[in-house]
DNA sequence: ATCTTTGTTCATTTTATTTTGAACATTATG
DNA sequence: CATAATGTTCAAAATAAAATGAACAAAGAT
């Protein structure tokens, strides 16, 4: 009754992978996300196989629960997924290679998330704006309507730029 | 003597301003940066004039230290700039408002930042997987290169979007 | 059916970041 | 030069985010 049966390859973690999984690590905390997510997907890139959660706990020592939530993200954000093993009941994840690809489109959604609940929030201030109009000063109504009106530019060429990025990012 | 001469319009601040600042200090949050700082530079936005620190600290209720950090940080991105104000010894700050034009220049710089020391870790991980050629099995050390390659393939085409989001981003 | 391994959730602990406030520095008047 | 209003820096406090681990759930093996 063997309890974890890691590969032969990642018994003991070479030094090239240590330094993947922990520029992984890095990449992940600068699109905002928790470094052990990056190295999650780290190991996964350059793992010889699937692996279980249970193989990724050992492997990079961190806590089941962690894992749980880090492999459900990653599968969710489509950075990995779940295969199943032959003869083997339990879980398995693998890295999906095309990296260029999820993040073109995981940063697409976001950046079309982002615009707009910008967007939203740009019409609430306009509508508060007109809603207090009548307590505020002539002149400065006017300066916030104006300067509000920037802002709206602003948000709009950024909008319309999103097509663009769709297509030269191929 | 009066103690800080704020100017009318921020006595007290009106509901749309209230909306601008937290929205601001959304956003700020959204792109790495304490809360605080958007809020600073969101005040700004909609100030009929240039305001000096302790004007923020008491229109935000915010400490000078922090308020001191936040411009100083604000400036050196470009958002706000020091104005000297007639008549007035002290340092006065004006939010920019061309704030398209400063996100874009911000935005190039950090990707341009991000891919070069991106490349810079990948070049080092390639080193450091000859180095350790010889203790790893011949499958594992192809697999590794193999994938490490793929990696490079990547970061080349981000790289080569740069200069083309230049161009569009006008 | 029971046991064992695996998986999930969530309260608690740990860690990292932000904010404060006090000590010290600076500068322009009076 | 002394004073009073600003500014700056940094250690400590407050806050926010992530990781752990224990309690519980699920599902195959015996």
């Amino acid at each position: 009754m063997v309890k974890s049966e890691l590969p032969e390859a990642l018994r003991v973690l070479s030094q090239s992978r240590l330094e993947l999984i922990e520029s992984a690590g890095y990449s992940a905390q600068v699109l905002g996300f928790p470094k052990s997510i990056g190295e999650i997907y780290g190991l996964l890139y350059l793992a010889p196989q699937p692996l279980s959660s249970p193989q990724i706990c050992e492997v990079l020592s961190a806590s089941k629960g962690g894992v749980s939530q880090g492999v459900r993200q990653l599968a969710a954000l489509g950075f990995i997924r779940k295969v199943r093993v032959l003869g083997n009941r339990k879980e398995h994840y693998e890295a999906v290679l095309e990296i260029g690809e999820v993040m073109r489109t995981g940063f697409d959604q976001m950046i079309k998330a982002r615009a707009s609940a910008a967007e939203r929030r740009m019409k609430s201030i306009k509508t508060t704006l007109k809603s207090e109009r009548s307590e505020l000063a002539l002149a400065d109504y006017a300066l916030i309507n104006r300067r509000l009106q920037r802002l709206s530019q602003a948000q709009k060429r950024v909008k319309k730029l999103i097509p663009l990025m769709d297509t030269f990012l191929k």
